[in-house]
DNA sequence: CGTTTTAGTGGACAATATCAACTTAACCGG
DNA sequence: CCGGTTAAGTTGATATTGTCCACTAAAACG
């Protein structure tokens, strides 16, 4: 029929990981990074080092929220800023050693609790669904 | 491969209909709900008459939080709420004609604005979309 | 050059989320 | 029937996140 659920689909699956990951937290979310703190060390672990604009872009948040964010995991230790040598403007953004092992944990156990969740379809079908959503966004 | 960014992926899709939303949200939004009461008010619309507490579970968020969100929604005259029959604790909401109304405009602006961002895909995979994401919530 | 974008920062404020304590009503075992 | 326990809702306090706007400094542009 119509697509006008798909939204309350997407929102009720988002709380889902959410909430599986929120009952691990103890175990992986030493360093407090929160789930937006989550979403931007795993993006960042996707793209490599990367400007604080594209960044921003790619999570879609705003741009005051990603440098406070930003600072934040500085402070942790979890990722480093450099100016751009080309433009003086820009401020590169990578992961520290240590962020990539705290993302790597984190990833490991978002995989986990997402391999719960998808329990009810099969392996084939879940590749389905990453395609369509890489191809949406 | 993994499931790894499927949490990205989603992330990113709910940050994209939001976005849409909230460029025509002047057009619909004459209430003021915002995106929280919109879901809750979509929701309505798919269950009908509910109990707080399932309402609470089906959107998965804190109680206290939908106490004070149908309270909000109470007082702009979208929803009504009735102590249930059987049981003195529960009581029971419900959208207004009002209410309908505005659930109405909105759905139809969330199905432009979903129809949009899956221009990418075809007909039948977005049918696809929606059958593996409502077997997995 | 002067003007206009663009990347990033900072402040103020609104919206949501989270957690714990509390009330009242149902439930349940004796 | 009664006391203890669980469940539904409410309230309060606080943390986190989102949003908007003004501002600086460095490109880009004509």
């Amino acid at each position: 029929m119509s697509d006008i659920n798909l939204a309350l689909l997407i929102d009720r699956l988002m709380r889902s990981i959410q909430f599986g990951l929120q009952a691990r937290a103890p175990d992986f979310d030493r360093e407090a990074v929160g789930p937006g703190g989550g979403i931007v060390l795993m993006t960042l672990a996707d793209t490599g080092q990367i400007s604080l604009h594209d960044l921003t872009k790619r999570v879609a948040r705003d741009k005051s929220q990603m440098t406070r964010m930003i600072r934040s995991l500085e402070t942790k230790g979890l990722v480093t800023r450099e100016p751009s040598a080309e433009d003086g403007r820009v401020s590169l953004v990578a992961l520290t050693p240590k962020g990539e092992q705290i993302v790597g944990e984190l990833m490991q156990t978002v995989a986990e609790v997402i391999n719960d969740i998808l329990e009810p379809i099969s392996e084939t079908e879940r590749a389905t669904l990453r395609d369509l959503l890489a191809r949406v966004v």
